[in-house]
RNA sequence: GGGCGCUUAACUCAGCGGUAGAGUGCCACCUUCACACGGUGGAAGUCGCAGGUUCGAAUCCUGCAGCGCCCA
């Protein structure tokens, strides 16, 4: 038993030997009940955040106490490598950009460029040698990832590790989609859909978020046909070319003339019916607004609703597209005035061609009635607006028309309110989150992505005679292909030569969004229909262990499938972990340089007191980093090993538990036992360490260590010697198996030294002290008395000493002690201890009357200190 | 605008109907044969504010304020 642990030689030890034993493997054969976690595949491409020891240590403690009551736990590791952080990873890493066409390029020796090579354009390479730079990357990641998880002591089962790009998760979400297609739950259509301009992809409502941005309300006078004008108000003036209509509030008495007339906007002398709308609200603006090709999600329900024409003036890349005035789409009343306007912002992108058009509309010429007055009123009146923003981008969502795959949801609403209803939520009112996201679902769920690194969705379109793509009939590969890449592999009854060629076929070339693939993270670990006798072991799941800020897409997606395919939820419970914010409580971003990353607290502390600190946050609870509470779990660390040292350093001859304060120390041992049982069947594995921690520090090292010292020495009791090395012994057995899911190191080494055995079996094998095991020991509520009177004594004695100004060694020649019949009888019964203890050479007991509720605060009468001994 | 959470000692947090708690920090003392990454003891809070229910409220209810988050 070396003197001083050592944590980081500990930790490769332990991780190495349990990975060679394969403590933690899943056993198929096994009859015990299983636990099966689904935990969060992390995206890999993100950089290791101390939020990730934090949410993974917290699945890993209900991991190792589920393992230790018994269950055969199923816990795998999977990681999120798919999709665009990867791909954003690859073109800054490398400096590159994936472009289908590009030259053939031999990205084998390709480093991580360096500045010389980031002056220059970014190198364009196709798909194939790109995909190739994402899978090499994040193998790379991936193993930082597992080195961290490794060192962390998280007790994963590594044979089930998977990743969303594999062979086998594309399988799956291919699989998926075939089993949506077959059963109707998905269609493709060419609809508006939110679109990042930088990114050049649809994205779904659950990856938008609002951001306040700075705008100005601009006033712009419209005409009316036959005569009149009225005044709009947009923020948004560059999309006056897209103008489609006029919408007002039916009940507004400023417009009710105006509408089923028709105005002419100015500049492009448009003329667009104007309408009326409950949706419109006449205190915003002026109350009457111009309708686009699409400035936002209402725009989009009118042009469905009033059937209106489309004037897509906004392209992909969110700039001006080509467009004609006086043609079909486009008409005007002077559409040559029209296209000499648009000309000024053909190509240009948003921000330009609104200060172009705002210069335009202050022209008294550009008014739709040349009535000499200019169609921009005033001044624009700045304001701050929420806009809608792709979560990662960096440009405003527009709205483009595109054709794009998506999984019905909308009218599944009710049910996947249901679905999240009937599972326990920790802290329960998370499931409010749930319940508000679904509640306000806007639109279903488009899943096609004009990304690279991704499932491809296992899709072809037939051609006819001319070469017309035909989107009504999709053809999908047999599931016994997948998984299939259709931009390769060629449909069932076709050839290869047929690609692209008239009365052949085409690939669909999108990828699926991220989350299609990773809300299969329970049928991909389980294997779903490819292994059902493993799924149905498998599934539905025990556990999802996740952070708040995914519930509506991570949560809400994998609910979603899981009612899609199998009529069912995909867990029975969600424990949702809270953030780690900094030290000022706000939320650590890498924008605000105020991250901090986790190897170097392993290193300073221990994984064990990294680990305390995540396990003393409860769940769903936003904590600040605060580095005082590594210190106070290293201190446990520290002293879980060296009390481990002192018991089994204590010899005796065998013998059984027999006196009263051992009995005692044993029955309260029991009860903390159940409490801390208690909570964690109810999740609650901040309030178990609590119990734990307080128990093993106060009443087991502070207490009844120091009342038996004397006692485990002693020469002339040996029955009362062999009771107390025993009892202390089988103190420590329990609280060390108490321990483990939150000290997994320094438990197993103290472990190690005597209680493994012969066996060498590890304490994370061990069983959870049952009460079983502990109503054996023959203990009683009596004993505890006996117990809690001696503690209470050695802190009362312990009080007068100091106040008398002795310490804890100073002996005390002589003390009187006064107190009701009752509690010197419990005195008495361990009263050679507390002496012991407190170096009393000798006692005097007044009886005092017999009151109920005495404080120890009143025991000590008298206290003599004994003379400091001369120094040698 | 609707909803949720938080507000307890200088700091980080427990407690959630029955006499205010822990750890850190601070102060004093102590190298006692497991542990100075330690021990013993001490000082420190009108439990955000205002009402209400109750014999009794940090704890339940209502309102308000501040902070954070979710949704629109």
């Amino acid at each position: 038993m070396p003197s001083q642990f050592e944590s980081k030689e500990a930790e490769e030890k332990w991780s190495k030997a349990w990975e060679d034993a394969s403590t933690y493997r899943y056993s198929e054969e096994s009859e015990a009940p299983a636990y099966v976690i689904d935990t969060p595949p992390p995206t890999v491409s993100g950089s290791l955040h101390v939020g990730h020891v934090f949410s993974y240590t917290q699945t890993d403690v209900i991991a190792r106490y589920q393992r230790m009551r018994g269950r055969n736990v199923f816990y795998p590791m999977g990681w999120d490598d798919n999709g665009l952080p990867t791909e954003r990873r690859v073109q800054n890493y490398f400096h590159v950009r994936c472009e289908p066409g590009a030259e053939p390029f031999d990205v084998s020796k390709l480093e991580q460029a360096d500045d010389a090579a980031r002056k220059l354009p970014p190198r364009k390479l196709q798909r194939g040698a790109f995909i190739d730079l994402c899978v090499r990357l994040t193998a790379e990641d991936e193993k930082a990832f597992k080195a961290l998880w490794q060192r962390l002591g998280l007790s994963v089962d590594w044979s089930q590790e998977y990743s969303t790009i594999s062979e086998h998760s594309r399988r799956i979400a291919q699989l998926s989609f075939l089993d949506l297609f077959e059963k109707k739950h998905v269609y493709t259509v060419e609809a508006p859909t939110m679109w990042d301009v930088d990114f050049k992809t649809a994205v779904a409502q659950a990856e938008v978020e609002d951001r306040p941005v700075k705008g100005a309300f601009h006033k712009i006078r419209f005409a009316v046909e036959g005569g009149g004008e009225f005044t709009i108000a947009t923020t948004r003036p560059e999309l006056l070319p897209a103008c489609v209509a006029v919408a007002t509030h039916p009940d507004d008495e400023r417009y009710k003339g105006l509408i089923g007339r028709n105005a002419i906007t100015p500049l492009f002398r448009v003329p667009v019916p104007i309408f009326a709308s409950p949706l419109v609200d006449p205190a915003k603006g002026t109350g009457i607004l111009m309708v686009c090709t699409f400035g936002d999600a209402t725009d989009v329900q009118w042009w469905r609703e009033e059937k209106l024409p489309l004037r897509q003036t906004v392209g992909r890349d969110g700039r001006m597209t080509a467009v004609e005035f006086g043609t079909d789409g486009f008409p005007s009343t002077d559409a040559a005035a029209a296209n000499a306007v648009y000309a000024t912002i053909l190509g240009k992108s948003m921000s330009e061609s609104r200060r172009l058009i705002v210069e335009a509309l202050r022209d008294p010429n550009g008014s739709a009635d040349r009535n000499g007055a200019a169609p921009l009123l005033g001044e624009p009146e700045p304001l701050e607006h929420a806009v809608k923003f792709f979560e990662k981008g960096d440009r405003p969502l527009e709205f483009v028309s595109s054709r794009q795959w998506f999984v019905r949801l909308m009218n599944q609403r009710d049910k996947l309110i249901e679905m999240g209803d009937s599972m326990e939520w920790h802290p329960d009112f998370m499931r409010l989150r749930f319940r508000n996201w679904t509640e306000n679902l806007q639109i279903d769920w488009c899943v096609s992505r004009q990304r690279y690194f991704g499932v491809p969705i296992p899709v072809w379109y037939r051609l006819d005679a001319h070469g017309a793509t035909d989107f009504n009939a999709p053809l999908v590969p047999d599931a016994s292909r997948l998984p299939v890449d259709p931009t390769v592999d060629a449909p069932e009854g076709f050839d290869e030569a047929q690609r692209d060629r008239p009365n052949g076929f085409t690939a669909d070339q999108d990828v699926f969004d991220t989350w299609f693939t990773s809300s299969l993270s329970p049928q991909i670990a389980s294997g779903w229909t490819l292994n059902p006798a493993r799924h149905r072991k498998l599934f539905p799941m025990d556990v999802r262990p996740q952070s708040h800020e995914i519930i509506r897409t991570w949560a809400f997606y994998t609910i979603a499938k899981a009612w899609l395919h199998e009529g069912t939820v995909p867990w029975k419970r969600v424990a949702i972990s809270g953030w780690v914010l900094d030290p000022d409580r706000k939320k650590m971003s890498k924008s605000k340089g105020n991250v901090v990353t986790p190897m170097h607290l392993l290193d300073q502390y221990g994984s064990d007191a990294v680990r305390y600190w995540s396990l003393a946050a409860r769940l769903g609870v936003d904590t600040a980093f605060d580095e005082k509470v590594l210190k106070v779990g290293r201190r446990l660390v520290v002293k879980v090993y060296n009390a481990t040292r002192y018991v089994l350093g204590q010899e005796a001859p065998e013998g059984p538990i027999t006196h009263p304060l051992d009995l005692g120390f044993l029955h309260q041992l029991q009860g903390a036992v159940e409490s801390a049982t208690a909570s964690l069947d109810a999740m609650d594995y901040a309030g178990a360490l609590d119990t734990i921690e307080r128990f093993f520090w106060d009443s087991f090292t502070d207490s009844y260590l120091e009342l038996v010292k004397g006692r485990a020495r002693s020469e002339s009791d040996p029955a009362g010697r062999a009771s107390a090395v025993a009892a202390l012994r089988q103190g420590l057995n329990v609280l060390l198996r108490l321990l483990a899911p939150y000290l997994p190191y320094v438990t197993e080494e103290a472990w190690s030294w005597d209680f493994a055995g012969a066996s060498k079996k590890s304490v994370h094998l061990a069983a959870w002290p049952s009460t079983s095991e502990m109503a054996s020991m023959g203990t009683s509520a009596a004993h505890a008395e006996v117990y809690e009177l001696a503690k209470g004594a050695l802190g009362a004695i312990n009080r007068a000493k100091t106040l008398a100004g002795g310490t804890v060694g100073r002996h005390v020649a002589s003390l009187t002690i006064a107190a009701p019949p009752k509690t010197l009888d419990l005195f008495a019964k361990a009263e050679a201890d507390i002496l012991a203890a407190t170096r009393v050479l000798s006692l005097k007991k007044l009886a005092a009357a017999d009151e109920p509720g005495f404080d120890l605060g009143a025991l000590v009468k008298e206290i003599d200190l004994a003379p400091v001994p001369e120094k040698a």
